[in-house]
DNA sequence: ACGTGATATAATGTATACATTAGTTAATGA
DNA sequence: TCATTAACTAATGTATACATTATATCACGT
């Protein structure tokens, strides 16, 4: 279940940075997330993610992305 | 982010014990993620319920699930 | 020269998902 | 009577998300 969230940044023309700013993570975990280097995800975390990425988990999910 | 995994469960007419028993995971846990008891869910879990469910994550969110 | 955006790593601690083991209760069918 | 479905609870241990503190590098604008 690899999170596309760079690929959605690139998409918009925004930083890691900026969602990191954003979120309100500390960045070492916010990277780990960010580079699919976690088993999981706090359900706050992913509403978060997709409020401000305007989109929805679907989109965020590499397998239902384009469900 | 409410998991509408019984509701699910009711429109397929299927059981929680069937659920429990298809995912393999210790009932404690299960009871705990079906029931909304959880702060967050491994990636492999909320996979394997959407294959089993024939659902995607934006199904079983709560918030997602008409979008 | 200095602050800030942007990105990254390491150490340590806490919260919590999940496993394991061990029970309980009740309905149903062989 | 006994196995199975169906549902639930408690105790203990491990894996991991996330916080905190402390670093570091490099570009860019003032």
């Amino acid at each position: 279940m690899r999170l596309r969230i760079l690929d959605i940044l690139e998409e918009k023309g925004k930083t890691k940075y900026w969602l990191y700013i954003q979120l309100g993570l500390s960045y070492q975990n916010f990277n780990k997330i960010v580079n699919n280097e976690t088993k999981s995800i706090k359900f706050e975390n992913l509403k978060a993610i997709c409020d401000i990425l305007e989109c929805t988990p679907n989109d965020l999910f590499e397998e239902y992305h384009n469900k």
